[in-house]
DNA sequence: GCTCTTGATGTCAGTTACTGTCATCAGCGT
DNA sequence: ACGCTGATGACAGTAACTGACATCAAGAGC
């Protein structure tokens, strides 16, 4: 524990993530991390929820992201275009971190409960996306639809962006799936 | 405990939606589950992974159902068309069980635990038709998009037709909010 | 310099979800 | 009757999580 990362959240975040890498979620308890991480496993529930809870910490950042890239978009954009702006910006952010991100989403990969709590968080980022195009004066049915477009190309381009052995453009891939989209729902 | 219901699997489903509804999920023990269904917390967990799963026990049937009707859709449908009949197939399934459904719904509502569960089950019910989608000769990317895609209008016709206070028609959501896609992404 | 407060942490006891292991017991074929 | 098999009970154990209280360091005000 020392002076190059003082703060306990995180040493904790660290720690978690190098020891579910290491051995394994399951293999890991929150005692293990906490030792590493230099304090108590009470200490441990202090800052984060549960065991999944410290791989999310940086949901809410991202969820205000997109938000407030929502509420500063073009009005001449569409409900889909103004979602997929959002995204984009939520991709870029990800993409200066592209290392943790792809060790924290091969970890997840393994345990289908961080699975689940990743799904729930993105759930929550669509619902907040949803509020943000009603804020807009979308109207509901659009809104929601919309939302969850944009988490569903978000979650698509996130796995191809992922699985590429060099490092691509995360906000193109989520450009290239909506676009896929576009011809797939056209009316033939 | 009774004639009327003679196996441990339905007495423990019974059970456990009546408990979880009537005393709220976190406030009902798998011991008291297991006492209500006549068997010790041990045997409960023979039947069921963990707590949450005894409500998610239909979730095979329903992906069955899916990947069976986009195996059987006519090859002359696209990629979105197949899985939307695929979706209302579903509809249709659920919309036989309604107050079963609505009551399910109405616990999961108000627990973040049961609806990661729930969006996990979707997640794989994606995937699944996915597959199936592929074995029809469906490129990847395409195949991907219209599960993800379908998997999309069918949570969204669902919170519809549970939040109607007349027993509304399920499958037509799913083809209302095709629809309402179709007119989101259309090229202006 | 000395309290006094405040926030962060440690300690400890307790509940509950979940698992491994073995004993039991009823039914069923031979 | 005998043994086999599948389902269940009984029991011990691990680990996630919570509540309550003690401690302790740092800063505010005097």
């Amino acid at each position: 524990m020392a002076r190059w990362e003082p703060d306990a959240s995180g040493r904790l975040t660290r720690a978690a993530l190098e020891l579910y890498a290491e051995h394994g979620y399951e293999q890991t308890t929150v005692a293990d991390i906490a030792e590493r991480a230099g304090v108590t496993e009470r200490t441990y529930f202090r800052y984060f929820a549960d065991k999944r809870e410290v791989l999310f910490d940086a949901s809410g950042a991202l969820q205000e992201l997109v938000v407030s890239a929502i509420a500063s978009a073009p009005l001449t954009l569409s409900p889909i275009e103004t979602i997929g702006v959002a995204m984009e910006n939520a991709a870029s952010l990800l993409q200066e971190r592209r290392e943790f991100a792809r060790q924290r989403a091969s970890v997840i990969a393994t345990n289908p409960s961080l699975q689940e709590r990743e799904l729930l968080k993105l759930a929550l980022l669509g619902a907040a996306a949803a509020e943000a195009l009603r804020a807009r004066g979308v109207r509901e049915a659009a809104a929601a639809l919309a939302a969850e477009t944009g988490v569903m190309v978000f979650k698509i381009g996130f796995e191809k962006w992922v699985a590429e052995e060099e490092s691509g453009d995360f906000p193109q891939h989520i450009r290239d799936a909506l676009d896929d989209l576009r011809l797939l729902t056209a009316v033939t």
